[in-house]
RNA sequence: GCCCAGAUGGCGGAAUUGGUAGACGCGUCAGACUCAAAAUCUGGUUCUCGCAAGGGAGUGCAGGUUCGAUUCCUGUUCUGGGCACCA
């Protein structure tokens, strides 16, 4: 009887398929436990190996849970709207619905190969309509809402209107207006349609402007990574800012609940660091500048009022609207040209660009203080978004205002003495001011306090807590999303009746864009006619609040029953990759807080504890196109030509050797693509990187299943390395983990012998193997070190083979610790050794600690740190003896070399040192 | 540019609280079984000097704290990730 993988996976998979082993209940008498995936995308080239490493991760997890005696919910769904299918459809003319359809399928069959154990009666599909109506209800819920600074939570916009028409928004400071104030009786006087439009201002979905990455030559709206070096991915196409309608989440009002709701859940220090940091809250004050010779003024933010004496020149982002009204005459070609620049960056690009640019306005503001006139300068490492879109600089303490003054020759005051050497900015908080008036001798820390109440008592600026979180952009110029549930009447945007969802998604057959930047939807008569908005939502929509349906999939009266939330609560455990860190955890963070608020669930964070698994790495290879053409240069001598590299398919290149009209039948665009070779080779560039279809760089796991069957390849995920750590993919090793399993599978069967188990009363020493590796494997799970428990299991199998234990007693605990793992093989042996019931009905084994008490240790011996040799020592040695033992020992009399020693240290079940 | 993470043998990694660096596995070398191969088993395997016994060095790099540092501190280099329309 040998180990027949193959047989056994199927097997057990089709048995624990129809005892529906995986179903869970809403109600048990158990406690509840919810173990959560990120659930993948279904994208056309399947799952690689990088996707199942949490999946399987959570597996254990769950699985250990549930033999640990909790009831354990552990779904799993798809992610199913997304800008990659669309554009396969572009592509390919597919129908985004059909190939995410076929997707899905391939991705079903891979994940039953691995053998989870999720409960697919659970399943949910974003794309479904019978989803995304309570997508659409939530988008409801949120544009029929405000934020309420008073009571500091999301409410209803009736209390909104009732309050208007009491007392005007005396009470509700406009967000997106501060400066607005009426009184009820104005409110009342007001068209509806002005009405609308204030409370737009306040709905937590709201419609507004914002810029895009248009491309005029595509006729569409492009993402930030579709653009390199101010043109189109495809094609090549110039692409520039520009403005559009835009639907926005308020999520800036839930700026610091974001922030505070970081102490009270598990994610580690790294990740609520990356979250605090995009929330970017900080404390400064808005000045205004008035500006010579005109009456307009300048505001700037700044976190740093003390320095406001040193201010030699502003900056005002590009798009600043001041600028068309301040620049002089001699200035203006200079300035427009600098624009015109700005427009073809990307954000990223201004941000991260090391070349100082900028143009002077020509115009000066004055400083309020000391009355000195300041030049006005334009550059692009100042962001519009931020801020009030124009910094004061002060380059003695900032670097690059520095730089930016060492650049264009701008004089630099120092107002810090000693602390600036003049050579390089020096940032800091503790110097004493100089030059400075009224903060003449103040320590810089304790001046930002006094120069702020100075500016605040002259009534030329406010304190302010500015955050560098945005609104989050809602809206998209796609076909594949969710329609937004709103009509346009008027030029109002106008919220859909609940009996009106789920508005469903029409069916279309061109994917072209609509006139103007809008989108697909633009161009369906029945939709327009129906004056349908025709944005459609963004990928991170329906995955906001996924984790609620899963409770209660199949509620068509609800998103969610409020018993079943309440029962199952938050996520226990959440396993999925980092580069979610900011996105979607904070999004879905922000749902879960605002359906908390209006009392549709009874907690406000998703996730308790969170675990980020690494990526493991692929191998990519590259290509480089030639600047503006469709001719690709060889790897040898791309540095010949100015070329943009692209990403190709691993599967078409055979080492570094592209195979070239394999590449031309890719994608369309490459269809006339020429080629400059090198030895008649097209050589492609590599590179270390994660495996993602992004990259073109992935590697099937159905294959190693085929080869090793679930179990190995399950194991090898885990044991290639911690889960949380980034990884390269190395299908070698794989083979050590089946052998592994066949080591174990023969301490039930021998090839010649049969059967070899027996029913024996184990050995004191066969307990303490079992039970020196059952604690180690409950200790590393609880802490998530997956890796060490695989290496446990091996050193459980090696010493029991070395021991001849072949017992049932012992091999039965055994069985049960490794079915999280390798669950088919266990439940083979389970079977095999006479038990009626499944190894998923098993407990996880309690530890006798009796077995595992020792009397004694070898200890290390060291002299002055460096150890020199062991002794055998018995565990409750005092120090006396222990030095009298010491001192008597040949290694350490040796390396006395006759002398006393200073000191002995001995720990108490550690170790030993001798200092001389 | 800003933010985050990481760096240990030929390779993936282990060392949980500052206490025997290299568990476990891959690879590799030698041997057993075999007509042979596969599979399996046994033993060696950080580098270096040495016939050996036994030394010396060693956790990216440079310092520091300590009886003792992969672990703590300061500085630094490199690699990976995120930066708001990829999901």
């Amino acid at each position: 009887m040998e180990y027949n993988f193959s047989a056994i996976e199927k097997k057990w998979q089709k048995h624990w398929n129809e005892t529906k082993a995986y179903q869970v209940k809403n109600e048990s008498d158990k406690p509840k436990y919810y173990v959560l995936d990120m659930f993948p995308y279904p994208s056309g080239s399947g799952l690689h190996v990088g996707h199942p490493l949490g999946y399987i991760a959570s597996d254990i997890f769950a699985r250990y849970k549930r033999l640990k005696g909790f009831n354990v919910l552990h779904p799993m769904g798809y992610d199913a709207f997304g800008l990659p299918a669309e554009q396969y459809a572009i592509d390919h003319g597919i129908h985004p619905a059909v190939s995410t359809e076929k997707n899905i399928n391939t991705y079903r069959n891979q994940l039953d190969n691995i053998g989870f154990s999720f409960d697919w009666d659970r399943e949910i599909r974003t794309c479904e309509p019978g989803y995304y109506k309570w997508t659409q209800w939530i988008f409801l819920q949120l544009f029929n809402s405000y934020y309420d600074r008073n009571e500091k939570k999301a409410k209803p916009v009736q209390h909104l209107i009732a309050a208007f028409e009491k007392e005007g928004n005396q009470q509700h400071v406009c967000p997106a207006n501060n400066q607005l104030s009426f009184t009820a009786g104005e409110w009342k006087s007001k068209s509806e349609k002005e009405q609308l439009s204030i409370l737009m201002d306040y709905r937590l979905a709201y419609c507004g402007y914002g810029e895009v990455n248009w491309c005029e030559a595509l006729g569409t709206v492009l993402a930030n990574d579709e653009v390199i070096n101010g043109v189109s991915e495809r094609g090549g196409f110039p692409v520039v800012k520009k403005k559009l309608r835009q639907w926005y989440l308020r999520i800036t009002e839930y700026a610091d609940r974001l922030l505070t709701g970081l102490e009270k859940v598990d994610f580690s220090e790294a990740l609520k660091e990356m979250q605090s940091n995009w929330i970017g809250k900080s404390y400064g004050a808005e000045v205004d500048f008035a500006i010579n010779e005109t009456q307009e003024t300048l505001r700037v933010y700044t976190t740093r009022p003390d320095t406001i004496f040193g201010v030699d020149f502003m900056v005002v982002a590009p798009e600043h609207e001041l600028i068309a009204k301040i620049t002089t005459a001699e200035q203006k070609t200079a300035v427009d040209d600098y624009i015109a620049y700005v427009k073809s960056r990307s954000e990223r690009e201004r941000m991260a660009e090391k070349k100082i640019t900028g143009v002077f306005t020509g115009a000066y503001a004055v400083n309020p203080f000391s009355k000195k006139l300041i030049p006005i300068w334009i550059s692009e490492y100042v962001l519009a978004g931020y801020g009030t879109g124009a910094i004061m600089a002060v380059p003695c303490g900032d670097e690059r205002d520095f730089k930016f003054a060492q650049h264009f020759d701008i004089p630099v005051t120092n107002i810090i003495g000693d602390a600036f050497n003049g050579e390089e900015a020096n940032p800091t908080k503790d110097a004493v001011l100089q030059q400075s008036d009224f903060l003449n001798g103040m320590v810089m820390r304790d001046a930002i306090e006094v120069a702020a109440q100075k500016i605040e008592d002259a009534g030329i600026g406010t304190r302010k807590v500015n955050f560098k979180m945005r609104d989050a952009a809602f809206s998209r110029q796609r076909y594949w999303g969710e329609p937004i549930p709103v009509k346009w009447k008027n030029g109002s945007a106008y919220a859909l009746n609940e009996s009106e969802l789920p508005l469903t998604l029409p069916h279309i057959e061109s994917y072209k864009p609509g006139p103007e930047g809008e989108g697909p939807l633009a161009n369906v008569p029945e939709w327009v006619a129906q004056e349908l908005e025709t944005n459609t939502m963004p990928g991170y929509a329906g995955s906001s609040w996924y984790f609620l349906r899963y409770m209660d999939p199949h509620n068509n009266e609800t998103f969610c029953d409020r018993k079943v939330s309440d029962y199952w609560g938050q996520v226990d455990l959440y396993v999925g990759g980092t580069e979610h860190a900011v996105g979607h955890l904070l999004y879905s963070r922000m749902w879960t807080k605002a359906l908390f608020d209006l009392g549709h669930i009874g907690f406000d964070e998703p996730y308790k504890r969170l675990v980020n698994q690494g990526k493991i790495g692929g191998d990519s290879r590259l290509v480089y196109r030639v600047r503006g053409t469709n001719e690709f240069v060889s790897f040898g001598l791309k540095e010949q030509y100015e070329t943009d590299e692209i990403h190709v398919d691993v599967n078409i290149v055979r080492g570094t050797e592209l195979d070239t009209e394999a590449f031309k039948k890719s994608k369309p665009d490459f269809a006339n693509a020429t080629f400059v070779l090198e030895d008649g080779k097209y050589i492609c560039g590599t590179r270390l990187e994660k495996m993602s279809k992004r990259y073109f760089n992935v590697v099937n796991p159905d294959d190693l299943v085929a080869r090793y069957g679930a179990d190995t390849f399950r194991m090898y995920e885990m044991f290639l390395g911690p889960v949380e750590q980034d990884k390269p993919w190395d299908t070698k090793g794989i083979e050590g983990v089946h052998r592994f399993l066949k080591k174990l599978w023969r301490l039930f069967y021998d090839e010649q012998k049969g059967k070899v188990w027996t029913n024996e009363t184990p050995t004191d020493q066969e307990y303490k193997i079992i039970y020196k590796a059952i604690k180690k494997i409950e200790e590393d799970i609880e802490r998530f070190s997956l890796n060490t428990v695989v290496s446990g299991l091996m050193v459980c199998v090696n010493e029991l083979t070395d021991a001849k234990c072949s017992k049932k007693e012992i091999l039965e605990k055994l069985l049960i610790a490794l079915s999280p793992y390798a669950p088919h093989a266990a439940e083979e042996l389970w079977s095999l050794l006479e038990n009626k019931s499944s190894v998923l009905e098993a407990s996880f084994p309690e530890v006798e600690e009796k077995y595992l008490i020792e009397s004694e240790k070898e200890y290390p011996v060291s002299v002055n740190g460096k150890t020199r040799t062991t002794m055998m020592l018995s565990l409750d040695a005092t120090q006396e003896e222990v030095e009298k033992l010491a001192l008597a020992n040949d290694v350490v009399q040796k390396w006395l070399e006759g002398k006393s020693p200073k000191k002995i240290i001995y720990v108490k079940g550690r170790m030993i040192n001798v200092v001389v």
